[in-house]
DNA sequence: TCAATTTCTTATCAATTGATAAACAGAAAC
DNA sequence: GTTTCTGTTTATCAATTGATAAGAAATTGA
């Protein structure tokens, strides 16, 4: 614990190398103090101590209580940056583009996706949180299975010919098809950030390989389940969980 | 933080039904000690107090330090518990039975090892010792790849009739099939018990439907690869990651 | 029954850590 | 140039927390 460099230089200063300003317009040292909590907390977690923040900033620990009044409302600040205006409505609209073959938007969508979320930052962050039980995740999970898992069902469906979820309600079970692929690709970023074990660089390539087995697996095992849903009843025996 | 009850029932007490003995032999008192530890740094993370703990054995603090000298050497000792053990060496030789279709033997091996290590304290535990960087967690993946992916894509190939890793040493990206497959079924793990989020009971059916999504999907994919691969120069490009 | 042994508790230390108050200092206003 | 405002630091508190030491209480052996 015990650090022998005394003076240490500020991340600002060392990127701009340029003398740092002492005073700060209060929006700008605020903003600084987000940035460098998010890289913090996300190495450390949240239980990472100020003080120890503060000398990453260069600044003293005080100082970050003039501007958040408690550790508690600087944690929840960097949940509102981290997972704010991540999320692209734009991939909604690709997924159901039916111009384009299945396999094509589910390709483009991944790379953007992950282009989107794959940073140390966000991943860690998120993982730290969901073991702290915040209900952020839990509602940003619900957003990727409704607006995003549902809607590669739907898709599936449709180039096979099935039944719509209108008339046919999804199961359980074809949800969690769609969430095989998706934690398949997501398990990359833990695997990379979370365990820090070794993974491919060629993300693009992964995901190509990853969806084309989706694509080529997938629709033949929606089909059969619809076969034995309605087979054995003439009608649906599952509802969608929603 | 202010708790009111102050004599809490020991967990074996409340087990077994009978009032506890207050002084036992020493094995005994260090494997409840272990116990407990399990489940209490799987539930808060190994920043847990020593004092919450010893106040859910029913014991005082100090007693701890009789038998783990350090709070480091318990965390050690909750390492060794949870992992040791838990390998089954029958998985490997399952997965290359080929009198079994490989779909079969990917289910049934799937569904053994969910059962094996698919519980709150196993999956909690091996990610907050994950982001905590400890190397056993780099350890426990690279026999995942080696023992377990490497097969699944040997099988894989040999289905099809595919020249050997021997012949044609795995190509990064084939590996992450196989990662795919297993990423994709941790994953609900990871839903369950780093999220709790809603996942389906019926986790046998999901293996199933994810096995057989990836047994039609896959082997087209690796197919196709190694033809890309030998079609550019006649011979591999690529080396496995070893 | 008494002494020796071992388990367990009480009391306490020292370092850590979130948070506060008062003083200091740079910059704008007059 | 002096005053005023506010961004920043110094000094410090109180609660927390890993760890220790000494003694009380239970168990064993003779």
């Amino acid at each position: 614990m015990a650090n022998g460099e005394k003076t240490v230089k500020s991340k600002v200063e060392k990127v701009t190398n340029t003398p740092v300003r002492k005073r700060l317009p209060r929006h700008e040292r605020e903003q600084m103090i987000v940035q460098e909590a998010i890289s913090f907390f996300a190495e450390v977690g949240f239980e990472g101590q100020t003080r120890e923040l503060a000398r990453r900033l260069g600044i003293t620990q005080p100082l970050i209580f003039r501007y958040f009044p408690t550790k508690d409302d600087l944690i929840e600040r960097v949940y509102q940056e981290v997972y704010i205006s991540r999320w692209n409505p734009w991939w909604e609209e690709l997924l159901e583009d039916r111009s384009l073959p299945l396999k094509e938007r589910l390709s483009t969508f991944y790379k953007a996706y992950v282009k989107a979320i794959f940073t140390y930052e966000w991943v860690r962050i998120f993982v730290y949180s969901g073991l702290k039980g915040v209900n952020i995740n839990r509602r940003y999970l619900a957003l990727i299975r409704d607006r995003i898992l549902k809607r590669i069902m739907t898709e599936v469906r449709a180039e096979q010919n099935l039944p719509t979820p209108a008339e046919v309600p999804f199961s359980e079970r074809e949800i969690e098809l769609a969430w095989g692929l998706h934690g398949g690709i997501f398990y990359i970023a833990i695997r990379r950030w979370i365990y820090e074990f070794e993974t491919s660089e060629d993300i693009e390539g992964v995901i190509e390989a990853q969806v084309a087995s989706f694509a080529n697996g997938t629709p033949a095992v929606v089909r059969q389940m619809m076969e034995v849903q309605t087979d054995k009843t003439g009608a649906t025996l599952e509802a969608t969980t929603t």
